[in-house]
DNA sequence: TGTTAGCACTCTCCTTAATCGAGTGCTAAA
DNA sequence: TTTAGCACTCGATTAAGGAGAGTGCTAACA
């Protein structure tokens, strides 16, 4: 599948795409002697673009126009034609501590280095936040907040925080408020998200009935409200510059632009798109590589953060097949690094 | 500026915009005479059309089209022409029990609201956060999560959870943080966020200092953060179906589509447009009334939300002046009773 | 044998012109 | 006051005619 080309249809092969990725439309063999000093004539590049063609790396969209790259031609070039050194994008790597100090948890944080992404790349950029089945509970505690209103306090490891407040009908006493902060915490803590599921909630909720005099019709309820917070309900991927993929001469198409909002208006589907990523470090995605059916006009550059040393979410960018790759690849590697070091950081 | 119409006035400007809202194009004398029986001909139309015009209800794209509502023919319509009784809007109402076992807090359900009123309406819905300087300081408490690692919670009496992780360079000793939940407490609960200031809590904390024993450098570190959980920063704005836009034929251009994506992708702009609606119960701009000169072309339909009879956030629609006043005030008013309702449950 | 110049051919895009049709305003009659 | 008739206006659609960029092929050349 992926024969060696002998360097100067490499050469050609490149030209041809980082002019496509300026230009957005088919490249002749004439512009590309002359933009590129190839040293042979447009008749020779014609040559070797019928043969790249064949090989399956340019396509032509009608037979009198210019070349396009195919999405194999796209791989060959993220695969041997660039370095994918992480280049210095200045100016971003200083401002880390500042950016801390702003966000307040780690969901503002993910949004935030989202937001940050789709600046840098001018693409749609989106991330998930951690997984909970790689999260532990880190505490759970129940506070008073009024008579016969309580608020549950969950914290995951991966410094995720999770409130809920539960109203009651009638109030729970201080002491067996505190009762139940001990035993849940006994119970529940240092526990894999995974694992709390209903059914060893359901043990739980036995254990403690027996143990401890509580109504039931209370206890039942608050129980109830507890189990509901324990509902994973999919991971939430938060999105970043939706707007600009508007820039993007592939979507000059209202029909185009509206399948895509549409698509990104869907958390489901996004949730789909990011898991569709396995687990390699940094991923790309050329067109119709992607398994989802909606986006296999689209490639996508997804890396994965950690928390110490453990993969917990995604961070990425969709975009154009013509994409930016290079710059785009080192955007994504250093916020990815960026953002594990911020939500590490957080998670103390 | 309100003249009285004659009621056959009246009934043509009202079968204008009507059609208009349907066709979204210039509505010519015939197409009124064949579909709407006004038992006049084309030209008895045509008259009242052009005396229509001359009041300023009317517009006329070029000389030899048909008519279109102006901003103001639209306030007419809202004022004097619809009933503003709050239609049944059929399955929705009867859900509020089910739906708030779903959401886990104030914020889920404002933007759950959102999304709900944008389905409902088939516009772009928004929504804001309760306004903290009506919102009181109702529980301040800080959690040891690790060695030295904390969590503040902050809750407000209008159900909002805030939580920061603190991460300090050294520990701070159970009996400590006990102390300072009781000092905290008893300074900061149950005061207006508004007046929590950095001057008042610049008094705190020389009160504090004084009384604790606290090594000043560790003491200063969780003191910044603290503060930091107070700023304001602007209230947050939920959006619900911001592909909507798409949908609606005044924006079939790509400029304009960009433009208003654009616009809606700025929280400080959202923002200003949803402050700029004063404090009555549902209101409406029209067009030019708008203040925020981006959506000069736009309509709002905007209600306030209540946490036991206190003013504290919006909720409603920004769409094209060709909008579907009649059926959008209604879904407005409900959904804004039944998130005025949800929230004041959820706070207790 | 690989490379290059020349040339006829192809196909899209843009501009211009022509036509269509919905709708108007005006006039004059009912 | 209302209505029918009519000339006129103007946007939208369609058609035709280049212009331009690019190709593939052939034949000559190093």
């Amino acid at each position: 599948m992926v024969e060696e080309l002998d360097p100067r249809k490499k050469r050609i092969l490149q030209a041809i795409i980082q002019e496509h990725i300026i230009s957005a439309s088919p490249i002749g063999s004439r512009t590309l002697a002359k933009k590129y000093n190839l040293d042979v004539s447009p008749a020779t590049i014609r040559n070797e673009m019928a043969d790249l063609e064949d090989l399956g790396y340019l396509e032509q969209p009608h037979t009198s126009a210019g070349r396009i790259p195919s999405d194999k031609g796209y791989r060959y070039y993220v695969d041997q034609l660039i370095s994918r050194k992480k280049n210095e994008v200045p100016g971003i790597i200083e401002n880390t501590e500042n950016l801390y100090q702003d966000l307040q948890d780690v969901q503002d944080i993910i949004s935030g280095m989202a937001k940050m992404l789709s600046k840098m790349t001018h693409y749609t950029a989106m991330a998930s936040e951690p997984k909970s089945q790689v999260s532990r509970l880190k505490k759970v505690e129940i506070m008073q907040l009024a008579d016969n209103s309580l608020l549950l306090v969950l914290v995951t490891d991966t410094a995720m925080v999770n409130n809920k407040i539960i109203n009651l009908d009638q109030s729970l006493s201080t002491a067996k408020i505190s009762y139940l902060n001990k035993f849940l915490s006994e119970k529940l803590e240092n526990k894999l998200l995974a694992n709390l599921d209903s059914s060893y909630l359901k043990e739980v909720e036995k254990e403690l009935l027996a143990k401890v005099d509580l109504s039931v019709d209370l206890f039942k309820q608050f129980y109830n409200e507890f189990e509901g917070a324990f509902e994973p309900g999919g991971v939430k991927v938060y999105l970043g510059g939706t707007s600009y993929i508007l820039e993007q001469p592939e979507f000059n198409d209202l029909e185009k632009v509206k399948k895509m909002l549409k698509l990104l208006d869907q958390e489901e589907m996004l949730n789909k798109i990011i898991n569709s990523i396995s687990g390699s470090d940094l991923e790309i995605k050329i067109g119709q590589e992607n398994e989802v059916e909606d986006i296999k006009n689209c490639s996508l550059v997804v890396a994965t953060y950690y928390i110490s040393e453990r993969a917990v979410g995604k961070i990425g960018v969709i975009g154009p097949t013509r994409m930016e790759y290079p710059r785009v690849i080192s955007s994504v590697d250093v916020i990815s690094d960026i953002l594990s070091k911020l939500i590490s950081k957080a998670s103390g």
